[in-house]
DNA sequence: GTGGTTTAGTTGAACATTCAACCATCGGGG
DNA sequence: CCCCGATGGTTGAATGTTCAACTAAACCAC
């Protein structure tokens, strides 16, 4: 039985497409800034700072990935990468063999300070300077609704 | 001389995550649905329904990156796929020899128009769905003021 | 404790994106 | 007319990401 597709109306369609272009244009620019001022993605920058915020300055890569957003395989890529530039090392997990433990070396976390007030000053002047305090206050709501509606369902 | 760096205070912290995270896991979503229903990267969703909506079917192809928010190169390359998957043809510019164009052709079009009722479900099951109408309207002013921001400077 | 299932993580191949270098053509100023 | 900078587009190499397959260890039921 076929099944009437919900089609959106002119205003989500707005909505959507707007969406759409302000999301990949913040994104891009920042990646870009960031691969410029630090030499890494933005997707690597996250992984540092979760590792700088985790206690001992390390994590189980499943843990890892769970905070970085990312999926197994593609932390596992990456955290090659970051070890072979030296701002991360492996180590095996005392409490289970089959784990990993991830942890940022020194060198990892001067590159992470060096890197976070350039990247700052970048989400604030093409982010939180255009938007008023309303505005920030109804994308935190508005992001934190979806995020629980799309890890819930 | 030192400039002092803008931190977050806590609630634009809060706000910048609770986006990173939504926006990750709303694409993700979004991307892999496509890829597993229609066989394509949600990137090249946004070629086709360009080109779909372009008089005549067809835009050169800066024009194309532009639409479609897309670097020439990644362009370039993307086009490349299409047309070896039969949905996009290039044809010579008539007006500028430099110039190329790329045109949806029937099968693409087939395709774009299989593909488009369950990715339509999607964006609005993970996204209008979660959301009041009052914040579909802010996140449309959000997105346009944001665009513009970016884009203009 | 034996066997099956789940969990942790890695790997390689296919695919996508970026970056810089490149060629060709266009267009304007002398 | 000719040169020169700007524009349009492609290419290949390096880098990232995804997907499915895989190994190994832990967990669990019996």
């Amino acid at each position: 039985m076929a099944v009437m597709t919900r089609w959106l109306d002119p205003d989500e369609q707005r909505t959507w497409r707007a969406y759409l272009a302000a999301s990949r244009v913040l994104m891009d620019t920042l990646d870009r800034e960031l691969q410029r001022d630090a030499g890494m993605p933005h997707a690597y920058y996250e992984i540092l700072v979760q590792l700088s915020e985790a206690p001992g300055r390390q994590l189980r890569m499943s843990q890892l990935a769970q905070a970085a957003g990312s999926s197994r395989s593609r932390l596992s890529h990456a955290v090659a990468r970051l070890e072979a530039a030296g701002w991360v090392r492996r180590e095996d997990c005392p409490t289970d063999r089959r784990g990993q433990i991830a942890l940022l070396t020194d060198e990892g976390f001067a590159t992470l300070a060096a890197a976070a007030p350039g990247h700052v000053e970048g989400v604030r002047r093409h982010l939180f300077d255009a938007l008023s305090p309303a505005q920030v206050d109804q994308l935190r709501r508005i992001s934190e609704t979806l995020a629980e509606h799309l890890t819930g369902s």
